[in-house]
DNA sequence: TAAATGTCAATGGTTAACAATCAACGGTTT
DNA sequence: AAACCGTTGATTGTTAACCATTGACATTTA
């Protein structure tokens, strides 16, 4: 099935657009702290190490801006930036908000495919040792997440989770270089997820996802202090 | 305390950028259908008709979409959206999700300034006709709920909330064209929740919300068939 | 006749140059 | 010494021209 033809026809576009190439690479230099918070990024110096001019620049970071990992000022350069405790309260307490009505509307949506595809991370969070990559620790808490998302089939719902999962990703980019436990409590919470989803039970899956959450956001206020 | 100086010092600079006083321009166009759903918006076109050059329309024309209010597509040029039902849904069943969170932190953040504000706007609404403006029917309605926002004080749920709030003001205007009814039940309605806020209730807040936009939905498909 | 291929107008994407902004800093004045 | 003012370097914002994409339509081929 996906023979190199296929692949031609999922391409969306013959090139991509530059911005939407450097979206990418300078979202992953900001989440794993390359570049740092507080890192002060010039349109002009962004372009010359990229090697194009600032137009494509400018529209990136206004992209990273829409995803708050950089605030624009005008005039003065772009900036990454530096998330707070208030910060954190402020993402996990809208995160839940979204995420309670993702798995709501997730529950009855769930596909085979999508179940198939939660037991597969849940694999490889069970399979982790203790000198994870910090990396690999997110990549596997989204890709669980994320299908919540997709099974909930709401695009707004996912524009908006889009907006604040990359600064998800910062904080727990940090919070796994500064601490290595996902190896340890990453399967059991969310194995605990995926059985109450079999289950079928809304109030138990909000309440379960709320318990989650909420342990998440004590661990990494903990981890900063 | 608002005198000039107070004023100048206010104004975060000396003039807006272009693209900065251009979204305002284009989303009132399309909130009020001046710019109709399915409108075709090519930058050039839009640059003459502003006398600017493309630059600043592009830009206008991302936060547009940010907004949900036009889609761009490749080299085919911006086109303003036309919502289905499902789409009406989506919206609301995000805002009901946001604004639970925000009454839920609003109520023991509410300042005699912000319930002062609400009265006000609730005197409007008792003393409105059956012959408003459309407009204004939302004017009010949004001068209501965004109270609920600024008292949550939590920068995240407000731009969640803004990047939906263009495409309600969208359906709440065709809708008030459409239908006459606001005079008859947005006093009562509004009056409700803000009776519930002076309780101080979490539950019956959220209760009260959820009633309030599931009604809100509902006359909003209704009045589409 | 249907499929494949080529053309092209409409449109966005990118570029480099120029204009405008702004906060820091140094000099002047009180 | 503190306040005020002008300058300036760093940076963004805007412009017009040029390059690249794309889908509809016309033409060619089998």
């Amino acid at each position: 099935m996906a023979g190199p033809l296929d692949q031609l026809a999922r391409q969306a576009e013959r090139s991509p657009a530059l911005w939407a190439t450097v979206v990418p690479a300078l979202r992953q230099m900001i989440v794993s702290g390359a570049l740092a918070p507080g890192a002060h990024l010039p349109e002009g110096e962004l372009a010359a190490a990229l090697e194009m001019s600032r137009g494509p620049i400018r529209e990136a970071l206004i992209e990273l801006e829409r995803e708050g990992l950089v605030v624009l000022r005008r005039h003065r350069g772009a900036q990454v930036i530096a998330l707070t405790d208030e910060d954190i309260e402020e993402i996990y307490t809208l995160r839940l908000s979204l995420e309670q009505l993702a798995i709501t509307r997730a529950l009855p949506r769930l596909t085979d495919e999508h179940l198939a595809t939660m037991d597969d991370v849940l694999e490889q969070m069970r399979a982790l040792g203790p000198d994870y990559e910090p990396q690999t620790a997110l990549d596997l808490d989204f890709a669980f997440h994320d299908v919540l998302y997709q099974a909930a089939a709401h695009s707004r719902l996912d524009r908006a989770w889009q907006q604040i999962r990359s600064q998800v990703a910062m904080l727990l980019h940090s919070r796994h270089v500064a601490r290595r436990d996902f190896h340890e409590i990453a399967y059991a919470e969310h194995k605990a997820i995926r059985d109450i989803i079999t289950s079928g039970d809304t109030t138990a899956a909000t309440e379960a996802i709320n318990h989650h959450l909420t342990g998440a956001y004590h661990r990494l206020i903990t981890a900063r202090h």
